[in-house]
RNA sequence: GUGGAUGUAGCGUAGUUGGUUAACGCGUCAGUUUGUGGCACUGAAGACCGUGGGUUCGAGUCCCAUCUUCCACCCCA
């Protein structure tokens, strides 16, 4: 028995309608914002998440899948999102399209990690980016509409965390101050802390390790160092949010396992399980990175998910559409009436069903209820001498007379 | 990558200290005589007991390995 590769998931039938849903909804969201839907490619050239996402990310590092296809190029099963787009972005021009070029996708990826609760191997996300202003206004532009998908799904308990991480100028400079901070007790810091000191040495403040958070009190913060623009960037999103009643914190731990981000980043996280939901920030450097003109942007990825595990306590009955009708029929040629008045109806938009199976009268009876049918109509020997038959609502059990013509059933549904 | 738990028909479970044809519920299918469902009754199909080795006269039950699932670390959506 050949079964489904570890970390991924069936999606069964019951869950696929809710998921329309819920997807739907944060559709309506994204599209209120004017963000217009991009689809592109599941994999990319290897080298494209490398430069995008960080050669020292460990999404990067151990988390892709990554295979030479058959001329032997690297190609990368995507593990996020916003590269890809911002590809797309660059590839196509749309730097000369009216500035920001707003974008969402809803889209697997794929990431090689170890399973456990709320992470898979193949997941989705829904993200958003909003590619050209770099004003703060963006900023929060992007979180208010961030915030409209939790209301758009009902789902009151998240919190939202904010933090900036500066901009490479300022970066740079705060890291320094970092590494001497921690280079006092470098030696008493873990293993995993000791190789990101020189890489990251950011990442270091956010490690769970008891000696490590010791030593990482009154380290300096990211926050105290920000440039001028960058503190005033902040200053302003925060006094945005705070204006429009969106309630946050300032969690200077957040940093974000991608590379790509500067100045703001932010995360909605799940009050009960303490998951990130939803994550994002601005990305200044990248479409430069990629080879464009010097671009400012910001975005955010939700997982989808994730986001379905706190669909599911408030909205417990999306459904799918019932059977409008059964047509039961007995013998060939009321097989072939019942094909008859089927087809026009389904092609008109009425779910139908009918026997495919030559089953007998009372098995259809049952079939007929089990699928939850609204209405049956019976095609039998008689019906198909006089044209005529009765149309039954399964519910009440009333029955009205037809003639057997598709236009004048459907009027009876 | 590291650690802990798990694995019996589609689903949920039972299987005593290893011993003849692996049980039950739900579900599925079919019947309960004349063309009207939901209930009830009867019956059927469906499991090489995750997989591969080993111990034993004999293993679903013991041992080893491996895989899956779940959880934690790491990291993230």
């Amino acid at each position: 028995m050949i079964q489904k590769p570890k970390g991924t998931r069936d999606l069964l039938p019951t869950e696929s309608y809710r998921w329309q849903e819920a997807e739907r909804k944060v559709k309506e969201v994204l599209e209120s914002y004017n963000f217009k839907e991009i689809r592109v490619p599941v994999f990319e050239y290897t080298e494209l998440f490398q430069r995008g996402v960080g050669e020292t990310t460990d999404v990067v590092q151990k988390e892709m899948y990554t295979f030479d296809d058959k001329g032997g190029r690297s190609i990368t099963l995507r593990p996020e999102g916003t590269a890809g787009v911002v590809r797309a972005y660059l590839e196509n021009g749309m730097g000369s399209m009216p500035s920001p070029v707003k974008l969402w996708y809803n889209m697997g990826m794929y990431r090689y990690e170890n399973v456990q609760k709320g992470r898979l191997r193949e997941f989705h996300q829904i993200g958003a980016e909003l590619i050209g202003s770099s004003s703060y206004l963006a900023d929060v532009d992007v979180i208010l509409m961030a915030n409209q998908i939790f209301k758009a799904l009902n789902i009151p308990n998240i919190q939202l965390n904010i933090n900036s991480i500066g901009c490479p100028k300022c970066r740079s400079e705060y890291q320094k101050k970092l590494r001497e901070f921690i280079g006092k007790n470098l030696d008493s810091y873990c293993d995993t802390c000791k190789t990101r000191f020189e890489k990251n040495p950011m990442r270091i403040l956010d490690c769970k390790e008891k000696r490590c958070k010791e030593f990482n009190v009154g380290a300096p913060m990211m926050i105290d160092y920000l440039c001028d623009e960058c503190k005033e960037h902040f200053e302003k999103v925060k006094e945005s949010l705070t204006a429009l009643n969106v309630k946050f914190e300032i969690d200077s731990g957040i940093v974000r396992g991608l590379d790509y981000y500067t100045k703001t980043v932010f995360e909605f996280i799940d009050g009960d399980s303490g998951l990130t939901v939803l994550g994002g920030g601005r990305y200044d450097g990248l479409v430069q990175e990629f080879g464009g003109q010097p671009t400012p942007a910001v975005g955010f990825a939700t997982g989808v998910e994730r986001l379905m595990e706190m669909y599911n306590v408030n909205n417990p009955d999306a459904e799918e559409k019932k059977v409008d009708l059964y047509i039961l029929s007995l013998g060939n040629e009321e097989s072939k009436k019942a094909f008859e008045i089927s087809e026009k109806l389904r092609s008109q938009n009425l779910k139908i069903e009918r026997d495919i199976f030559e089953r007998s009268f009372k098995a259809q009876m049952k079939y007929a209820d089990k699928i939850g049918a609204r209405n049956l109509l019976v095609i039998g020997e008689e019906e198909l001498k006089t044209n005529s038959a009765k149309i039954k609502n399964m519910a009440t059990g009333e029955e009205k007379e037809v003639s057997l013509n598709a236009d004048e059933i459907k009027n009876l549904l």
